[in-house]
DNA sequence: AGATTGTAGATGACATGTCAAGTACTTTGG
DNA sequence: CCAAAGTACTTGACATGTCATCTACAATCT
């Protein structure tokens, strides 16, 4: 059925869409959630860390990177501290910062769940689709994200 | 920078979808709460029970149309009977079973909020894209879907 | 019919996310 | 230098989601 707002290829998009993200997101968390421990929040906090500088985020630069609310990040890392996967620490210039960096069982938890995620994703999305699809896959979301972002700075 | 896990092509692609999806559900829930006392799951109950055949669900069919747990619906169901947007009833022919109806109530919410609801999502995505871009991303919903849910039902 | 197994849904404990406030430090402007 | 305003992070209360388990009814098998 198409709705009365969407025409047909639309519709198609947008249901698709939300069908894809629905499924592939779940279907990712049991994956991950089978060989490792760890949540997909707990992945992407990890594989942030593991790729910066010294292993390393200020907790304020780090939200707006995955774009996480600070509260949300906070009681993250705070849930990940107890698990040993991260520290906190004083930020240096700065009395009311704070940085969150890997610690060894962080480390060796996300270089131990790293090859079978990819693998998943690569399984259940990125093999599935022609290099021309992803080509245009990455334009769409180059386009929205860009639109979102900017947006997100105006009065609106 | 590009993994050692996805060439530039497929890296560009699964970096853009996730930050697309994580900045636009966190956009449309925005929008839709500001107009509506709306979450998004209320949002999507409420549109699948407004196009139904009486609008109603049998509770397990739903849960399987919309890919969530029994459980997750069951809970959610409670809180929106709470609120009066749905309600609850007996299956007809099968003494274990449940149905969710709308309520006028409900209805009325769904009716206000729909207007509001889509037009963000052309703002913030459909209208963006070109007729050839839907065209792809509804292409690349319908593969990503079908493998999933096929896989599913197998022993893997 | 009675026992066994299956299915629908609810429930409780707990993990996670959101929102509004609180605390502590920094910056700015006189 | 001090008051006012801003920034960085934490906290607590509460909404939401997950998982395992429970209850009740249904279907099947003898």
């Amino acid at each position: 059925m198409t709705s009365r707002w969407l025409d047909e290829t639309e519709d198609r998009a947008w249901r698709g869409y939300r069908r894809l993200f629905t499924l592939l997101e779940s279907r990712l968390a049991s994956d991950l959630g089978e060989d490792s421990d760890l949540s997909m929040a707990d992945y992407t906090v990890l594989s942030n860390l593991a790729e910066a500088e010294g292993r390393r985020w200020r907790i304020t630069a780090l939200a707006e990177r995955m774009q996480w609310s600070q509260s949300r990040l906070s009681h993250q890392i705070i849930r990940m501290e107890r698990r040993q996967l991260v520290r906190r620490g004083q930020a240096e210039r700065d009395g009311r910062g704070a940085v969150v960096f890997l610690t060894k069982q962080g480390l060796e938890a996300i270089a131990a769940a790293t090859p079978g995620h990819m693998a998943a994703v690569r399984k259940h999305m990125i093999d599935l689709l022609t290099p021309e699809q992803l080509a245009v896959l990455g334009d769409i979301a180059e386009t929205v994200v860009d639109h979102l972002l900017t947006e997100e700075d105006e009065t609106d």
